[in-house]
DNA sequence: CCTACCGATCGGTAGG
DNA sequence: CCTACCGATCGGTAGG
């Protein structure tokens, strides 16, 4: 079947995320990679134009994953009208479920897209700014609604977003608490965060 | 004087944490550093055996002074009764403080300390979890007294850390908030996660 | 702190 | 997907 080569493309992507969340982008050798799919270094370049194209096809890959599900998440909040601290907990929500879905592919995304060159830094740089607007955003907005406690912005998205990118960090399937109990937790801990319950 | 050999010492440490922070460890070259301090790369071996041991040296001094600002902050609060809540802001407070007082040995300690080998490696990732320990504990203390809101202890500590860490990707002396700004912010951030003021 | 140099490994190409 | 191989660079040593 015509599945083999793009599902070959994607187990070198996948054994590499792995490599790259463990030991880093630039620890990893392409013979690294190569051996952890029985094959030889060089056989890899069939597949694949150079190193950093994996890299970039992971974090493109994971860049795109936060981004649509921050697109469901919210536009789900708007369709039935929700306050900010709601809005928020959906956020946080389909962010650790990104995270959780894939956290070898999310881990990568936080930590190693600073070894793309060029164009590509420069592009996925803009598009992690944009998705920390999003955070910054909903905030500022709550704030002026007086749903969240007023902060400074820019500090409680920075806050919240690498709180929520630690569990890439550490996540793993078949751990002690499930992706949807962590997903709660870190949503009650993000609005808690923003939130006073005075009276 | 003989400060001086003491002080080419730190300052080789000073470059390489800019550089292990910028690029990553693996990233950066022996001759990276050396070009960065006006001398040829193999002249840095007069002073260091090894690349790694640079790296343990900047990883074992922000240990250290993680630990020591944490002990600080926890006997002061200790010497005046203080809730929860309030060892909790001192805890985050001195954590900040410790990065921003050099963010560059922060983020190295924070990211980079996967690179160390064998013996130091294991070392200080138990001591990464004895200081991660002081949070969990903190918070179940707090929570068994009523005092913080209940939740799993080591989601919050892995959530509050991991928060606190993020802040050694970005700070720069000089920017838009003071380090002192920063501390307040974070810390009534990760005390309002703890806490719910129902009444 | 320098020059000269080492073996090992790197990402990647040629040519099947 | 393989073998044979490339130039470049790596961390580090010798010997001043």
């Amino acid at each position: 079947m015509t599945i083999e080569a793009p599902s070959r493309r994607r187990a070198i992507e996948d054994v590499a995320s792995a490599l790259f969340r463990e030991r880093g982008y630039a620890a990893t050798s392409v013979r690294d990679i190569a051996r952890a799919l029985d094959i030889q270094g060089p056989s890899l370049y069939a597949h694949v134009t150079s190193k950093e194209d994996v890299l970039w096809a992971i974090v493109d890959r994971a860049a795109s994953a936060f981004e649509e599900a921050a697109d469901r998440a919210l536009s789900a909040a708007e369709s039935v009208p929700t306050d900010a601290a709601g809005r928020l907990a959906a956020l946080v929500r389909a962010h650790v479920g990104v995270i959780a879905a894939d956290p070898e592919l999310a881990s990568v995304f936080v930590h190693e897209w600073r070894h793309l060159s060029g164009d590509r830094r420069a592009a996925i740089l803009a598009r992690r700014e944009a998705y920390e607007l999003r955070f910054r955003r909903l905030v500022a907005d709550g704030m002026a609604a007086g749903d969240l406690t007023s902060t400074d912005p820019a500090i409680a998205a920075a806050f919240l977003l690498t709180a929520l990118n630690g569990i890439a960090g550490w996540y793993r399937a078949g751990g002690r608490l499930s992706a949807d109990r962590i997903a709660d937790l870190y949503a009650d801990l993000a609005v808690r965060a923003m939130t006073e319950d005075h009276r």
